[in-house]
DNA sequence: AGTGCGATTGACT
DNA sequence: GTCAATCGCACTA
């Protein structure tokens, strides 16, 4: 597979199952740098994950915290499966099942730097910087057009959205607590490539 | 059937 | 910095 921005062109092998860590917090970072692509019929979008956040096993804050439900079921498949759902009625939201069948835990995909499909991500998402394109949760499901559809798809298998290899060597990796929850607020496990000019949230966090 | 709330965003002071 | 929009979901009854 050949992503082509403006500039450069990769060459991107997808990600198998073999590649993500059988572990929450280490897929979390591991998936820094990592890209995310969504083929739809108007074209394609492609951008470098450069920040994350684990919802690991028994983690209060965890949507699979209650249990199975019909909701967030697809966080109960086996790891590098799409659990996406709509957030405060306005955005949905993207995460990446992270253990084995029946084991509810996840990654939050937080941003992307864009890389190709920008033409694209700019018309979806109503803004011209490159660092308004994807730079928080909801955004980044805007500029791929992720929602419903998407819920359950294989990252890892023959689906349109799907996870591929690094496209460049990833920067120094940051860790901080995560963003917007009140449960267990104090837990270091947010990721995110220091230095990247796509990322969501307070600066402080970005250092 | 009604209630409370949330892994956000964008506009505004 | 503050705040409203907006709605699916889990829970209570």
């Amino acid at each position: 597979m050949t992503l082509t921005t403006p500039t450069s062109a990769f060459t991107v092998q997808p990600l198998s199952r073999a590649d993500l860590p059988v572990d929450t917090v280490a897929m979390a970072r591991a998936l820094i740098g990592k890209t995310l692509t969504h083929e739809r019929p108007e074209g394609r979008a492609s951008g470098r994950i450069v920040e994350t956040e684990a919802y690991p096993v028994g983690d209060p804050a965890a949507h699979a915290f209650i249990g199975l439900t019909n909701r967030n079921r697809s966080l109960f498949r086996e790891r590098g499966h799409a659990y996406v759902y709509l957030g405060y009625g306005v955005s949905w939201l993207a995460n990446v099942s992270s253990e084995s069948d029946g084991i509810g835990a996840g990654v939050l995909l937080r941003a992307l730097e864009p890389l190709e499909g920008i033409e694209l991500m700019r018309r979806r998402r109503g803004r011209e910087r490159l660092a308004d394109l994807a730079s928080g949760p909801g955004k980044l499901c805007m500029a791929l057009d992720i929602h419903r559809g998407q819920d359950g798809l294989d990252l890892c298998g023959d689906s349109a959205l799907w996870l591929g290899q690094a496209v460049r060597p990833v920067g120094e990796i940051g860790v901080s607590v995560r963003i917007g929850i009140t449960k267990a607020a104090d837990k270091p496990w947010r990721f995110f490539e220091r230095g990247s000019a796509f990322l969501s949230g307070p600066r402080k966090l970005n250092l």
